[in-house]
RNA sequence: GGGGCUGUAGCUCAAUUGGGAGAGCGUUUGACUGGCAGUCAAAAGGUAGGGGGUUCGAAUCCCCCCAGCUCCA
């Protein structure tokens, strides 16, 4: 399968210079063109004075692209941000047709029938690629689309129209591909004046688009950039990866649809979608080898020289230095349009790419001697190049700097940490007399501690170490291994059962009803489809029409119950799958039969609370964005009966105070009683009209527009398929209870309106009454009355510890007086009062500084327990008296166990009962330790 | 979703492996020097992330939860 533009064929080598002719230019290093190139591209000018200047700056290349197909009745629509806003199941967009796809599918009808647009696109496939001279994860793409319009001829000669006449390119040097099979493909192309040999024919695997097995599909052709056409048409293959052609653009031509067994139909209404890469056009227009050399890159290419301290553009950087200085500019232009979409670094998902991207500039940068940060250098460079087209970046710049700085210092963090754990390692090894990291060592600084394998082999070489590559990619193919087995344990579940069920079915009411007229249309038990459901029995219903609300966009799936005409059936929850909207419940009396006509109710308290948390929601979400800022964006909500969970995308915690102004803004709103209101319109118009999308949700061709009224201007306007209240008053309170961290760069606060948050409100009022009560004082004064206490506390504790002080000191002179003598040495051994072991272990130590040597066994009851502690002066430690040993047997003697220090050890056992047994075998043992020593 | 590591004073981190919670920096106070900088001395600061268990005894071992870091999907 070949989906145009895909994988390493569309930011194929483009590392060929057309300058020298006849010379290729194997290995370009970072040598900046040779300024001959310019020459040529000024001749080529000159040539065709007649016509306007083609476009040369990027800017002016999308501007040209999009004015052509405009004067040709497309419209421009919006491009989708990088994170696809239909598909929860997709990374990124990667593509100008993935907007489109429900219409080329016919889930949908387009608003337009033919449109342009400027896509902004992001490819995980080659990161590791980036550095080289072609590869990028992030690029523009230039695309015309006709839905059932415009077929093959026009598609062709316009493409051919708008490179020979706008661009300006030389007719000789543009080579096309085309299917095998397509002779109209062939017929536009001679009519254009494409002569024979330049057209080339290839197979399925090269010339012909589908995605999915099932679906619409059709041959592409694709249109090359010749740099060398003085190696003749003889032998010449474009489709080959390769110094001499690039391909920059691919028109696919969408005409058949592929069915299940796999066989071909024509499509009612044929299609057209072409992709057209705005950084291989302006290599092209600029003369340029290389899509580093454009004026997209050049800026942060100097930036990022600078900061590794090469002269690139001058062409003194080496080969390394200059893989460093194109992957930093390329890793940071990427990450500054994600962040300027949403995404912020983490460790899963998106923000896993970005984090990965990121930190691949960092350790690149650093293997280059670049220590100190330097990311936002090149993020504001990224923004003052793409703010033209994309002023949100310069709207959105703090975010940017501060999500992307902060990713930069972590990571340094990471770096400093892991490295120092690898130089123990290689110290450890190095007495071992080991040259060779072992790849387990590696694995584990790379998985647990993050430090890249490329860094940890540099500074084991550094150190004349080895390491044991094998080991490591053995290590980390395991950890995959079993990654995989247990997501393959957990996978999702298909629900082929439901995608049979034929016929209408599943019509939702719910927006405006909460109950209405239904039919049974079809029973599961135990996902098998069944006919009758018995009282008692589990069961899944899927009904024609109804008004219980799926869940979906953080909404809770719908309680409620079915009355049939001879059983209920109460529902539990109800859940959307393979277009059916599923109630699961279990029949509670009677039994239900397909055919059933019934009654379908709504839980109405349940619903209730539902429909005003989610208003409560949007509510939130507009008061965030206005108090913390337009980067708020929602990341996933849950929205119940009696509570609501709202998680945003926000870089450190918000304060109280803002929380306490996003608490008032929302219930001013909700004094207000503005008007809620909803419209059904198309996706590309809710966006042109600043409606908020959340991603992951999943949107048909025509949404749903959820507004909240303002003045000026709407409060709110979001995407959204949830039920909600008419107007803001219905909501009565909404009180945020916390706010708390869920993922870097991700806060969620959880909150409570209408009756729930009501009741919160009087619980707290009346905790603080019975407090106010139990300390006898006001409720104003209950600061005061606990900070008083508080201190009486403290005041307490300090006279007691006097007290158990005095206590000591008296109980340590009279033992010191009792003392016997064994040999020089003092012997103490006694029971005494002490209240803790912390007590026990003065007493001890001041009997040591009054009596020295000397040796002291000492026992006391702490808590219903003996404990007992042994005891010895340094000089006796020194002459072979051990505490530990001696304690141990006196432990032993009550019944109990013990150790401890040579100096000190301590005790204890469970039996009070045992005490003078033990103190007679620790009078033997010290007795013995002292005169046997 | 799965795995690994970490959580000790405001900060950075120790503790002979189950036996008395510490250091440096910072803070406060005092002394010295004309002031600042500084030097010296002292003090305050800890439910050891939270909870449970094992044990005579847990910062240390086990289990659960929470948080942070990290790898994989």
């Amino acid at each position: 399968m070949r989906s145009w533009g895909s994988g390493s064929s569309l930011m194929g080598v483009v590392a060929v210079c057309a300058a020298h002719a006849g010379e290729p230019h194997k290995g370009l290093s970072s040598t900046p063109l040779p300024r001959s190139l310019d020459t040529r591209r000024v001749a080529l000018v000159a040539s065709d004075s007649a016509m306007p200047a083609p476009p040369r700056s990027s800017d002016e290349i999308r501007a040209a692209f999009v004015d052509f197909f405009a004067e040709r009745d497309h419209t421009q629509l919006p491009a989708w941000p990088l994170v696809p806003v239909g598909d929860p199941t997709t990374l990124f967009t990667t593509a100008g047709m993935q907007q489109f796809k429900p219409y080329f599918t016919g889930q949908a009808e387009p608003p337009v029938h033919r449109a342009t647009t400027v896509q902004r696109a992001f490819r995980v496939t080659d990161i590791e690629e980036v550095g080289d001279f072609s590869h990028c994860t992030a690029f523009e793409m230039l695309g015309n689309f006709s839905f059932g319009d415009y077929f093959k001829t026009e598609a062709i000669a316009w493409a051919w129209d708008l490179s020979t006449n706008v661009y300006g390119l030389p007719p000789e040097r543009i080579h096309v591909s085309i299917h095998d099979d397509d002779d109209e493909a062939y017929a536009a192309w001679r009519e254009t004046g494409v002569p024979h040999e330049r057209i080339h024919r290839y197979d399925e695997s090269e010339n012909y688009w589908y995605s999915g097995p099932v679906g619409p599909c059709g041959p592409n052709t694709e249109i090359f950039y010749d740099y060398f056409p003085e190696r003749g048409v003889e032998g010449a293959n474009p489709a080959a990866a390769g110094e001499r052609f690039l391909e920059y653009w691919n028109l696919v031509l969408m005409q058949n649809f592929r069915h299940e067994d796999g066989s071909l139909s024509d499509l009612p209404r044929k299609n057209i979608d072409t992709g057209s890469g705005l950084e291989r056009v302006a290599a092209l227009q600029q003369g340029k080898s290389s899509i580093f050399e454009t004026d997209i890159f050049l800026p942060i290419l100097e930036e990022a020289a600078s900061i590794v301290g090469v002269d690139y553009l001058g062409g003194r950087a080496g080969e390394s230095e200059g893989r460093a200085v194109r992957a930093m500019s390329e890793h940071a232009r990427a990450a500054t349009l994600l962040v300027g979409d949403g995404v912020v670094p983490s460790n899963e998902g998106r923000g896993y790419v970005l984090r990965r991207i990121l930190r691949r500039a960092v350790y690149l940068a650093r293997r280059e001697g670049v220590d100190e940060p330097f990311l936002n250098r090149l993020v504001e460079a990224s923004i003052a190049k793409l703010a033209p087209a994309y002023p949100h970046l310069e709207q959105e710049r703090d975010f940017i700097l501060r999500a992307i700085g902060g990713e930069e210092d972590r990571f340094l963090r990471t770096l400093t940490a892991a490295s120092q754990r690898l130089d123990l390692v290689l110290d450890r090894l190095e007495t071992a007399g080991r040259r060779t990291l072992p790849g387990e060592e590696a694995f584990s600084l790379y998985d647990t501690f993050g430090l890249p394998i490329e860094l940890t082999r540099e500074i084991a070489g550094a150190r004349d170490f080895a390491v044991d590559t094998g080991g490591f990619e053995t290590a980390l193919e395991a950890q995959r291994r079993s990654a995989r087995e247990a997501a393959a344990l957990l996978g999702g579940e298909e629900r082929p059962a439901l995608a049979a069920i034929g016929g209408d079915h599943s019509a939702f009411v719910g927006w405006r009803h909460v109950d209405g007229d239904a039919r049974v249309v079809a029973l599961l038990r135990d996902g098998q489809p069944t006919e009758v459901v018995p009282a008692g029995a589990e069961a899944e219903v899927i009904l024609d029409s109804t008004p219980f609300y799926p869940e979906g966009g953080g909404q809770l799936g719908d309680r409620g119950l079915l009355r049939a005409p001879n059983g209920l059936f109460a529902v539990g929850d109800t859940q959307a799958a393979s277009g059916a909207i599923v109630h699961s419940g279990k029949v509670t009396e009677g039994e239900l039969r397909v055919d059933d006509s019934l009654r379908a109710e709504v839980d109405l308290p349940w619903r209730a609370g539902v429909t005003r948390n989610h208003t409560a929601t949007h509510l939130l979400h507009a008061a965030l964005r206005g108090t913390l800022g337009q980067h708020v964006r929602q990341q996933g909500s849950l929205v119940a009966d009696e509570r609501l969970r709202f998680d945003f995308t926000h870089l450190e915690s918000a304060p109280r105070e803002s929380l306490d102004e996003v608490e008032s803004l929302v219930n001013g709103v909700i004094r207000e009683n503005r008007p809620v209101e909803w419209r059904m319109t198309t996706y590309q118009q809710a966006i042109a009209d600043g409606a908020l999308a959340f991603f992951g949700d999943k949107y048909g061709a025509e949404v749903r527009v959820v507004e909240i009224g303002g003045e000026a201007g709407p409060f709110s306007a979001e995407l959204c398929g949830g039920t909600h209240v008419g107007h803001t008053g219905e909501l009565g309170l909404v009180h945020i209870l916390r706010e708390s961290a869920v993922a870097a760069g991700t806060r969620r606060i959880e909150a409570l309106s209408g009756a729930s948050a009501e009741r919160f409100l009087l619980d707290q009022h009346a905790r603080l009454q019975r407090l106010a009560e139990r300390l006898s004082t006001p409720p104003a004064d209950l600061e005061a009355r606990i900070e008083g206490l508080q201190e009486e506390l403290a005041g307490l504790r300090a006279q007691l510890a006097d007290v158990q002080r005095a206590q000591a000191a008296g109980q340590g002179e009279d033992l010191a007086a009792s003392a016997e003598r064994v040999g020089d040495a003092h012997l103490v051994v006694a029971r005494v009062q002490a209240a803790s072991r912390e007590a026990l272990k003065d007493l001890a130590d001041d009997l040591r500084r009054r009596l020295s040597p000397s040796l002291l066994v000492l026992a006391a009851v702490i808590e219903d327990r003996p404990a007992f502690v042994v005891a010895a002066t340094p000089d006796l430690v020194e002459a072979g008296v051990h505490a530990g040993n001696i304690v141990r047997e006196v432990a032993k003697a009550a019944g109990g166990g013990g150790g401890g220090r040579p100096d000190l050890a301590e005790a204890g056992a469970r039996d009070p009962g045992g005490i003078d047994a033990a103190l007679e075998e620790g009078r033997r043992r010290a007795v013995a330790a002292l005169s046997g020593g």
